[in-house]
DNA sequence: TGCGGTTACTGTAGCGGTACAGAAGAGACG
DNA sequence: CGTCTCTTCTGTACCGCTACAGTAACCGCA
């Protein structure tokens, strides 16, 4: 049986093409009892329906939409809860709006393919990427409707952050109130050089690390602290490294700033391991209020995120992008900023006299 | 500027559309020369590459495959961590062959769109879902190569499965081995009836679920036990409800087998919180091995499948799927079957004689 | 009875590519 | 020098659908 299409229906029915698409497409344009007969026609064709990729050839719309994650992060996207309760948040947020969600990935395939340049799509997001990658140049270049989250905004591209810097500069300052003199930072990059970092602003680090980095110091210089900057791999599974790299030292810091909670959970655990109590010790501050903070023994004192709004408030800015793009409108691209907030728990406590020795 | 095509390039360069396009899509069809000059015009003009969707419709192939999830499902594929390491799997394995993935809801939007039917994809993974959902109908009518994953194998499809029921049988051996008698079940559905169970084969759960109370019931039934069994949303938000129904009774079980990880921990705080200590007071199994499981304390006796290589192989199947449609070749369809493992830690152990009070 | 306004259907002209068969020219070879 | 084979480029015929501008019939109304 040779693939049916709406000529094949329209041929048995004896109508004209047109009316079979009409028929599947806009079913105000034909009488009931003629749409019935063709819809019974195209059932006994064994024709499915519209062919979704002529339509979308046909109609200029695929009814799908992107995500770009770095192929680095997409093992990431997929481990972390942060990560994919953004992308829940999205997909719940699409789900009514019948568009579905491909997932891109910078990788190039066999024959040279790019899923940001050769999959059909109506916009895409683009999380928490490097400022320039190749995929990513694909997508501009394609003149998608895009959205940056978590990722340097541009002009012309809406884009969805949160409030990186203020956040991490309030979990800064909890800890230069509670009288911590001597503070280390732990922070994350897609690429190295990891280990100590001497001047903590150098090198181009994503987004987010760049904003907590500068939030954290906003609070420290002020009181005249200068931390100990460790950077690791984003990939939670080797933080001891890290932690050891700033805790095993002659004069260890008294609290540690980290860039997430799942790293902030390795410090605790290796301090643990070291021998110190938290917070007696040492006082641990995390990023992000992933659920795992509230679980964790001492609960993590942290700076909480709305990731599931963070999600939601992409989704939607991506729709909107989308309509205006096909309406021709132009329209200000908008840049949303979300709050976040310190929530603080059992992991920080003032030095004591023996770990702070007045220096 | 009006949009760029293939014929406004080859217009500029003074060349057939053929050719231009052959630079674009087959390098070795023209001289390196002419080739340069044209992607020199191309990108002069702003023209990006092949139009994906006309692509699409002319090859016949899209370049993603679609991974349908239930709407009911969704919310949980990217809140449990044992879902999002098989997406993680899948997308790690699609990523060199240049394959995007494409979430697909069961869910309908605004305009009567249904993902599974209007979005274009060479292929479809089905994880999960109720045995005759209309998305899936939607993918079997349009007889694209599906790969059924957890879900009951059909003849024609090939599909990825977990040996659940010996995995749960050996669960429920051992708790017989370790001498309880009063065992509870703890498992999950998609849809209800939820709370006290008297037929646990009632109803058409979705495949998994049956097929570890099959397991559990092998092993108890031979022992001579009648297990009590409390079925709860899939959902672990409130596990507590389920928890209690089968803990705060006159006569507690000593054991309980549950579903899943994130199921047995909840039972884990559950009876905490009553004051009963585990595995002292009471023995807790999970299902599945979620890092979480090894991370609990009491570290939690479980049942190990291999996710990340339920997802790899659920890619590969797919890919030789769509290979064999694009060949035309038959073959046929492979049921894969992996391994599942008992791994005991420390929520398990001999009742004692106080909680079994020698029935 | 004539006329504007609906409703129901049709025809044409694309959407932007790719497959495939072929044509033209350039060497290679006997 | 004729023929054969390559390489390089071209022309045609789709892929399957939709937008849009008709046309024809029908309806109510003055």
């Amino acid at each position: 049986m040779a693939k049916a299409t709406l000529q094949t229906v329209a041929d048995r029915v004896g109508v004209s093409r047109m009316t079979v698409s009409n028929a599947f497409s806009r079913p105000d344009q034909l009488s009931s009892d003629l749409r019935r007969k063709i819809l019974d026609a195209a059932a006994d064709l064994g024709y499915v329906g519209p062919d979704p990729a002529a339509r979308a050839l046909a109609r200029g719309a695929t009814g799908a939409v992107g995500v770009l994650l770095t192929n680095s992060s997409l093992r990431f996207a997929f481990s972390d809860e942060i990560a994919t309760s953004f992308l829940g948040a999205i997909a719940e947020e699409l789900a009514p709006t019948g568009l579905a969600l491909t997932l891109l990935t910078t990788s190039t395939g066999p024959a040279g393919v790019v899923p940001a340049r050769d999959v059909a799509m109506d916009g895409a997001l683009v999380y928490s990427c490097e400022a320039r990658t190749p995929a990513l140049d694909w997508l501009i270049r394609r003149r998608l409707p895009l959205v940056f989250v978590d990722q340097t905004p541009a002009p012309g591209i809406p884009s969805v952050n949160v409030e990186d810097r203020s956040g991490a500069r309030a979990a800064a300052q909890h800890l230069v109130d509670l009288g911590h003199r001597r503070v280390g930072i732990l922070t994350a990059g897609a690429d190295g050089p990891y280990g100590l970092v001497a001047d903590p602003f150098a090198g181009r680090a994503a987004y987010a690390p760049r904003r907590r980095m500068l939030g954290w110091h906003d609070a420290l210089e002020r009181a005249g602290i200068r931390p100990t900057v460790v950077r690791q791999s984003a990939y939670s599974d080797r933080v001891d490294d890290g932690a050891r790299l700033l805790l095993d030292t002659e004069e260890p810091p008294t609290a540690v700033l980290c860039f997430s909670d799942a790293i902030a959970a390795g410090v605790v655990r290796s301090a643990t391991d070291l021998g110190l109590r938290v917070p007696a010790d040492l006082s641990v501050v995390g990023f992000d209020d992933n659920p795992l903070a509230a679980r964790m023994r001492p609960a993590l004192t942290t700076v909480r995120q709305d990731v599931t709004a963070k999600g939601r408030a992409a989704a939607a800015a991506l729709t909107a992008a989308i309509e205006r793009h096909r309406d021709g409108a132009a329209g200000r691209a908008r840049h949303i900023r979300l709050p976040t907030e310190l929530v603080v728990r059992d992991s920080t406590a003032p030095p004591t006299a023996m770990s702070a020795p007045g220096s």
